[in-house]
DNA sequence: GCCGCGCTTATCGTATACAATACTCTATCT
DNA sequence: AGATAGAGTATTGTATACGATAAGCGCGGC
């Protein structure tokens, strides 16, 4: 799970240290807990709903043992709920609970922008992979990119927690991370991208600018504030009926 | 392993809602999961060293499988390592991992301290429970109960937690938890009893009266600096001597 | 003597088979 | 009619068996 962190920082070496990846092998439990989390972000699952290992194992064409070890893993981020003997299921969701997620992710990462905010000042170069972030982030909204968007924005975030250097931060903020991607699925075509670039531009500033408490607003403003305009309740509600299944 | 925090809740209830508690079934992964962490935090197994799996099942009369997702459990927590066709190592630990887990701990902590604060102004019985707690420190503090006082801290800070209402703080504050439980292990001997249980009343009056930035400040001295004055990395080598082992 | 190659063994990864538990539906009794 | 006990089914929990991978060791070539 910290795996991809590994392998952005490996894309952050210089020239020096470039070397072949060490290419960990991917197994069977690996893949299931992306395709699972895919599945739950594309809205093949809804929240609530019966995750069952058999199926899941037949769909995927493997066995249930490594499935199974996927969804404890996923039960232990908070995304899977179980009860045993009688399954897992994919967590419910209302608005309270993503407040609750958002704040905890608030607290993180204003721990890792006061943290860069204190670097900078001693090397401004540390948050130059945010600045380019914050351009592809542009670019991407000029060509509509909505895909290209979401990924940017959680790659900003998470690069955030990265550049402290504090892998024990960024693997607290995974699980919340995942647990958010679920939650919104394909919900982001309904934001203003322009907006959305302009905002992590403006958070890269006030880190470089030093300024603690302008940096701590916005980013409880971008953070809390922003997911919590659209009419969530109802983009769930329109996702369940979109799916039409019953079966929970 | 957010079941705990259920439970706490429970105890929780007035007596009007006080029923019998649901009782779910304990599996094997729940037993291994809890076997293992006491197993490292007793020094069973020291930090780095290889757990092998037939080994856990053997000494544990289980089949692999439910070890297996156990120790899957534990990695998605930060506790194990695991590198596919290697196996799963416990986490390495220095002095500078200690401060990385500590800080993040610190971060959710303060989130939850300020929270209670609020919450304390318009009912002050909120934070009831961790006068209580306080209560029972001091009391196991006068009968020099260092297993008492260990339990006690970590639960005070559970509580912490768990008064916020936020149970997606408790979920990610709680593998922290597990992992600073596995380094200190023991070691709470070393500290003056009397100084742990004042420190935590402390907490308490300062949330309490409302001041914020003071709160803030003497949360930070009790979590980070507190632990760092005991040799850290003496302590580690004092382990890994007794138990004499080379198997890394 | 030293380096590289292939074998052996330990261990992990996966599949299959069986046991335990919970849900569901029907037949029966009151 | 309603409730209840029971059988049958679905699903999870656990055990065993087999295949895949990597570390360790001895052999032969240079």
């Amino acid at each position: 799970m910290q795996r991809p962190s590994l392998r952005i920082a490996a894309s952050q070496m210089t020239d020096a240290q470039r070397e072949l990846e060490p290419l960990t092998p991917k197994t069977l439990v690996d893949q299931a807990v992306e395709a699972i989390i895919q599945a739950a972000a594309t809205g093949v699952f809804l929240p609530g709903d019966r995750v069952i290992e058999a199926e899941v194992a037949r769909r995927l064409n493997v066995s249930r043992v490594p499935i199974r070890e996927a969804l404890r893993l996923l039960e232990s981020q908070g995304i899977l709920v179980n009860v045993p003997y009688r399954g897992m299921r994919l967590m419910e969701v209302d608005a309270g609970r993503l407040r609750k997620i958002l704040e905890v992710r608030l607290a993180l990462e204003t721990f890792a922008a006061f943290k860069l905010q204190e670097m900078c000042k001693t090397d401004p170069a540390t948050i130059a992979p945010l600045d380019r972030i914050c351009a592809d982030l542009v670019a991407a909204a000029k060509r509509g990119d909505t895909y290209g968007i979401a990924t940017l924005d959680t790659k900003f975030h998470r690069t955030l927690c990265t550049l402290t250097g504090n892998e024990v931060l960024v693997a607290t903020w995974e699980p919340l991370s995942s647990q958010l991607t679920i939650i919104f699925g394909l919900a982001t075509l309904q934001i203003d991208m322009e907006s959305i670039a302009r905002e992590h531009s403006d958070l890269a500033d006030l880190i470089r600018s030093g300024r603690r408490s302008a940096l701590e607003a916005n980013l409880r403003l971008h953070i809390l504030d922003s997911p919590q305009s659209i009419d969530f309740d109802a983009l769930i509600e329109r996702r369940k009926a979109s799916a039409g299944r019953k079966k929970r």
